[in-house]
DNA sequence: GCCTATTGTGGTAATTTAGCCAAATAGCCA
DNA sequence: TGGCTATTTGGCTAAATTACCACAATAGGC
């Protein structure tokens, strides 16, 4: 794998997360697994849209799917992407004031 | 700021992240400030496509510029982030193994 | 004041992504 | 089996993203 290929790989899985409804989704994976239903409510988009993010999202290795009875339930692979929130709101509050009072946030 | 507009900065700041020459720019300067002229040249890429990835980056607040004579110098604004990348990788090397392995990762 | 080097911008074509509808699939239960 | 529910997939269109080209803008050196 050459050192682009690998830029790309990371790049497909930070895209991944780059989208609102499926930062909603992982924000509520957080806190366990869920099923498809129940993200679709917290989303509020349609049903095949909702699927749809989460395609993303498993194609990019960041959740898992477990098949139970009809309903299908989804959970984070690497829960250490929850810590990163936590640096992106960071970036968010500090858009206008100076760089140096945040360069220890994490 | 409603929650869906929170979710909707955080998103575009992940998805400034989401490209691979951004990703190799934002590699490149936690080394420290860099100017223009040096990640043209690391990432190959013509100098007005550069240029638009960086107007990306400072857009999202991820990099400040700074200029000095004839070059502009680049630098990351809020150092965290390069944390997050060894949580990417743990995301790329799990693919197609068992999750309980990787959970602890970082 | 002109010339040149370094960046940024506007325009445009090609590709990718998002969201909706309809149809397909899969598992349960009577 | 046949119907019912939960989820996925295919097809379509609109919008966003990307990369290149040509050109504008700014700063320095002469």
């Amino acid at each position: 794998m050459t050192q682009n290929e690998i830029y790309k790989h990371k790049a497909q899985i930070i895209k991944a997360m780059g989208h609102p409804s499926r930062l909603m989704i992982i924000d509520a994976l957080a806190d366990g697994e869920k099923c498809v239903c129940e993200l679709q409510q917290l989303v509020g988009s349609d049903m095949s849209t909702v699927s749809k993010h989460l395609s993303v999202l498993r194609n990019a290795g960041l959740v898992d799917d477990r098949k139970q009875g009809l309903q299908v339930f989804y959970s984070l692979r690497v829960p250490c992407i929850i810590n990163f929130f936590g640096c992106v709101e960071a970036v968010m509050n500090q858009r206008t004031q100076a760089p140096e009072a945040y360069a220890a946030a994490e």
